[in-house]
DNA sequence: ACAGAAACCGAGTGGTCACTCGGGATCTGC
DNA sequence: GCAGATCCCGAGTGACCACTCGGTTTCTGT
């Protein structure tokens, strides 16, 4: 977040175009982590690429870890809104995983920040390693609730388990995405994502 | 390959147990590699691994990219029998899948040195790009031809698409194994994998 | 048993890393 | 319009990086 907070009542707030600043400085540093990963990437990379000195990035965000966290975070806020309530709408969170990937289709430079995290956040001491575990125990929860409520209604095809589906969704969109990264020209991510979600639920995606 | 060329008239050979220090180098080498990827993995931590010093393993990979070369000739050795020649048996390949998933859920090691490996290897100038993009062409192509063949003889279930099968399976299981790596308590790849496989054919897995 | 190559090492080399420090430019509430 | 904080930078700092160099030790074919 670029701290919506209210400042304190002694504390000075920021400038007016520092929030920009810090847009700018994410923006680049999502390119930079995407390309090299958050490991290997370097500050002075998302530096350059924001326009500005090392130390001057550092003003803003005081560790490498606090900018990797911003990345995430705004990341979060773009990707949020494509699985909405499944309380109320089980079929609209199914329809959000085909949303959601027609959506990343136009976007590869996320979709790589997001792979190379994901499988960098696997070592237990990696900054986003919590962070990495618990998104993808909610986005299977949802879509477990959201799989479970479509097979009461019957729009899940026979034999189909709500948990299996759940996982196989995430499993197929991630790795399809790994295949599309390695060659864009060779996998139609939305069509295969579609034919899937069609094969194991009755929604006329 | 650890040099199973035979030496040229004039050349010496290496020493007797120079094979196998070369295989405890590329152990090392595939944990550390596994667990911080190639970029960040450095070759100190590998050399400390394999109880030597930095120089002394530079003497036997010239560089840390000759190094993860050796690497992934020594998992593709392991992992080639798994999926056998489709044209005398296309159902053997797919039950392959399923045998390597087995053998995989053993291995976190492992898998996860090709989860970080291919992630990483998206990058155009990764020094595995070029070898991670052809295995994957590869394996779609060899999955196809036997997904194929099943079709022909009506052990692939209606309306699967062979080239999707093939896809869908790769992306299966290699998103399933993120899952897996990420919180090894929530998946059971081996079940999910046979789920599926069973989904998409009709063998008797 | 000895020549000579392989094996291995300690000590660098130049580079990059995240991050610090002290100070100067810029902004803003009063 | 000015005090004081924010903003931003150049120049470090120590740690680590892949890799080199010159040398000693170890092995092995003859």
């Amino acid at each position: 977040m670029a701290r919506p907070e209210q400042p304190g009542p002694g504390a000075r707030r920021s400038y007016a175009k520092s929030a920009a600043v810090r847009e700018a400085i994410v923006d680049a540093a999502l390119e930079v982590f995407a390309a090299e990963g958050y490991r290997s990437g370097s500050l002075r990379a998302v530096a350059v690429r924001a326009g500005m000195s090392e130390a001057g990035l550092i003003h803003h965000f005081p560790s490498k870890a606090s900018l990797l966290r911003a990345v995430l975070e705004r990341r979060e806020e773009i990707t949020a809104p494509f699985l909405p309530d499944v309380l109320t709408d089980p079929e609209a969170a199914v329809r959000g995983i085909l949303e959601l990937t027609r959506h990343n289709a136009d976007l590869p430079g996320r979709v790589e920040l997001f792979a190379t995290i994901s499988s960098e956040a696997v070592a237990g001491d990696h900054p986003a390693h919590d962070y990495i575990v618990e998104r993808y125990a909610a986005k299977r929860r949802l879509l477990v609730a959201a799989f479970g409520q479509l097979a009461d209604a019957g729009l899940l095809r026979d034999g189909i388990d709500p948990e299996s589906a759940a996982r196989w969704s995430v499993a197929l969109t991630d790795g399809l995405q790994l295949q599309w990264l390695l060659d864009r020209t060779s996998v139609d991510m939305v069509a295969e994502v579609r034919a899937f979600l069609r094969r194991i639920t009755r929604l006329d995606l």
